[in-house]
DNA sequence: GCAAATCCTACCATTTGGGTAGGAATAAGT
DNA sequence: ACTTATTCCTACCCAAATGGTAGGATTTGC
């Protein structure tokens, strides 16, 4: 994967909402505001956000979308996934098991499959509430020069 | 990133003369028909790993391509980087540290700078070598079922 | 019934991916 | 010197993905 704009904003919505949903809803429009995105385009996202079941959703006057969950209870991994339908570094590494027909033989399919791995464990490792509450430690690790080395 | 098929036949074709470079210049012609690769596309990917200094070329008859280093002397990372310009997993993280004018404030920020970490650091731990070794414990660490946990 | 919101469908321009085609330059062997 | 096998170089091309925009239908609160 690279992860796409769609990726990218999808995360930035579930923030939003994160950090402003206290109690009530929160509207599209406040959020593209906030976030200085095209509410239009953000549309489409939020959309497929919201038939994933990663949110719910109120129309009309004052309506607008919430968290269904707590922060912590949203794993990076499984909000990219969801808009993003893979996070496979490379075609060969597929989601349903489909693959290459060279796979038995590939003797660079393990390097493949191998950060496909990392990459997953990565990122269900981290939560909303991580994201929210800044934790760089777990988010930059060792790559943090503000966190101390203990 | 998504790693394309550039930098998978990068790899294949760095695999490739590894292995079967021994002593003189290996062809492209054999290389394609070794891997089952359309020669033509090759001969544009192996240019790029030319000009990179990853290999040494010669023209004419029984010309071909071989390795200048060791193969445990190259990283994945190196070749990589080469042929697919940039491995990082979202377009906020930049090469010559241009970046989004969002980023002083941007909350999703570490978490992909930290994900970019990581990558790097898998790949730039891997060789060419590991690869023609099969070296399954150090490509798929805990998710290689064959290997013993101990 | 009006205003504010989500929902839905369609469209579209640009970039990237994944190549192909054709020929020029070079070097080895005879 | 000629032939042949090779790299090198430039140009082109089609399909898919990316990153949106446009317009209207539907729902709900007041």
């Amino acid at each position: 994967m690279m992860v796409s704009t769609k990726g990218r904003y999808a995360l930035t919505v579930m923030v939003d909402l994160a950090r402003n949903g206290g109690e009530g809803f929160v509207s599209l429009a406040d959020i593209a505001e906030r976030q200085q995105l095209s509410m239009k385009y953000l549309e489409s996202i939020i959309s497929v956000l919201n038939k994933g079941g990663m949110l719910q959703s109120l129309r009309g006057k004052n309506g607008g979308y919430r968290l269904t969950r707590k922060p912590a209870d949203y794993s990076i991994n499984e909000i990219l996934l969801l808009t993003e339908g893979t996070l496979a570094p490379v075609n060969c590494i597929m989601q349903d098991g489909i693959h290459c027909e060279k796979a038995a033989t590939c003797s660079t399919l393990p390097l493949w499959a191998g950060l496909d791995g990392i990459i997953e464990k990565y990122l269900s490792n981290i939560t909303l509430e991580d994201i929210i509450e800044g934790n760089r430690r777990k988010m930059l690790g060792e790559y943090c020069d503000q966190c101390e080395s203990s």
